[in-house]
DNA sequence: TACGAATATATCGGTTTCCGATATATCTGA
DNA sequence: TCAGATATATCGGAAACCGATATATTCGTA
């Protein structure tokens, strides 16, 4: 169970919510999931990081009240705060996936077996 | 020109002394030279890393004097400390190119277009 | 020979990030 | 009734980050 940082967090994060609105409770099962349980994201760093996002503007957000079935209308139900990826979001997100992809690009150099220093033979 | 983040300064540092051998300037120079100038490990960055490698005992230490040419015998040349990977640096930096690819993988999932949460059609 | 740039190693310290523990409250199922 | 799941959120010590700084040698060149 591999606790994210903040850039893959993100990735994730936006990523998830580029498939509809969703709730921070439910992001986390999703990740965990979709990643069938090898990524984590627990409340210490899902909330800071949707705060975040809100704040750059990336997310736009809304409460919810979850009432009980059959429960007293005046009664306090359950709250929901959704987060719906912004436009602004998107094209965050592709950056994210593009600077991503790079720095996999990057990392593979130095990772992979393939020769380096010299000329490709031709 | 993007700096290093401990993970990843690990990975390609480890890997450019599986080549050989090296020390940290040049170890800076070579990271800089085979990223083509887009990654970048600074003095800040890279002294550390590689005092905890030598703790870790992932590498090997030993000084060298550099004298100038035609420099007095007794005057104190210019110091490099070689670093070479040990066996169990060889055995960590194949558990790191690991881990890298299995975080690339899951990554991957969620930035992928490939469809989810459904099964895969037959 | 004077001087700036490059070579070479290393620490300091303020800012940011990380993440387990904690707090609070509602809802579901046995 | 009561444990476990749902749901949001902060706290605070530890670790990481990285620009600035310190120190000294060597090379190129004007």
């Amino acid at each position: 169970m591999l606790n994210l940082k903040q850039d893959h967090s993100t990735l994730v994060v936006l990523s998830v919510l580029a498939d509809g609105p969703s709730y921070g409770y439910a992001i986390s099962k999703a990740i965990a999931s979709r990643s069938e349980g090898h990524f984590q994201l627990t409340p210490s760093g899902m909330y800071p990081l949707l705060t975040k996002l809100e704040k750059q503007g990336l997310v736009t957000t809304s409460w919810e009240e979850v009432k009980a079935e059959g429960a007293d209308p005046d009664a306090n139900g359950r709250k929901r705060k959704w987060y719906t990826l912004s436009a602004k979001g998107h094209k965050q997100l592709a950056r994210h996936i593009e600077a991503h992809r790079q720095m996999q690009a990057l990392i593979d150099v130095f990772v992979s077996p393939a020769e380096h220093g010299g000329a490709t033979p031709t």
